[in-house]
DNA sequence: CCTCCCGGGTTGACATGTCAATCCAAAGCT
DNA sequence: AGCTTTGGATTGACATGTCAACCCGGGAGG
């Protein structure tokens, strides 16, 4: 009866089941990372990548930062963040400088508009937020989507250093 | 002490510690999605796009279907099939026929490449999803997983219906 | 000084997605 | 027949991502 799944070590493939929750999970994440987004996008105008970079200038201090230290601080690669802030320039959003410490560099700056972009975006997104994943979760689940997360990023980043 | 968090009903954000669940929640299923897709890559040559769509038409009765069908099967809008089936046209791995019982129609034919292709994909498909998510998680927590995204779907679900 | 390399950033080519507009043939309606 | 509607599918414009190549200003060695 169980002879058909190696124990231990020997087997390397999902059976049917673990299959078909990673499908519900992967597809079912994806799901929400899209109606989330959707949500941002027609209540504020903003992609998550957006709601990302101003969060993130919002937070720091004079409301500017570095380029790559923008991309080391969202986890970006540079050249996703250097096309991303050439579309939110465009937008007004934010506005690039050079360094004044390193000729080399950019200042990536926030503007009134991006400032005020954000304001806007914060309450609705955040109730989105509630709306499509707290409140679809009992209390036990959302821990448990906590330890899930923590579990898997430690693995994942066990795996990246080898 | 709890005065600033109106009770049931009246509170419309997370906490911060549901949102720091949300957050840790989000992107690590986006690192495990990019992982997963980038070994896909490296292994197979193949997107998780073009998975999907293999995968529906290796199981499909003469490994062939009408664009719509597919696309309702793999859960996609069909402007995103078209493109994508043009992309994967290009590269020899299907073929698409004009329908033969409804001039309007295409019929989306597996080629011997893509067939090929799939073949070769499938176990280390399989074993990266059993290395990078399965095997991240204790049983319980698997389990746990599914019954989030049951949850979660559901939930989606009503709200998408409103 | 000159060359080689490095780190910060940008760029171009291309894959992938979404949205709205379009095309075309089959049905309905008048 | 002529006109509108509907359903199947493609298209174009554009946002977003990745990858690799490039540009440019400093150093480090010689």
């Amino acid at each position: 009866m169980t002879k058909d799944t190696p124990r231990q070590g020997g087997r390397q493939l999902p059976t049917a089941e673990e299959l078909r929750i990673w499908r519900d999970f992967i597809e079912t994440t994806d799901v929400l990372r899209s109606r989330i987004a959707s949500r941002l996008q027609s209540e504020s105008a903003l992609s998550p990548g957006d709601y990302a970079v101003l969060l993130a200038l919002t937070e720091a201090p004079e409301q500017q930062m570095r380029s790559s230290e923008l991309a080391a601080h969202i986890g970006w690669e540079r050249s996703r963040l250097s096309h991303h802030l050439g579309r939110m320039e465009r937008r007004g959003l934010i506005r690039r400088q050079e360094c004044a410490t390193d000729p080399r560099g950019a200042e990536v700056h926030l503007t009134a508009a991006g400032a005020e972009a954000f304001r806007g975006s914060t309450v609705p997104h955040l109730r989105a937020i509630r709306e499509l994943f707290v409140d679809a979760l009992t209390p036990d689940q959302l821990v448990a989507a906590g330890e899930i997360a923590a579990a898997l990023r430690a693995h994942l980043d066990t795996r990246q250093a080898k």
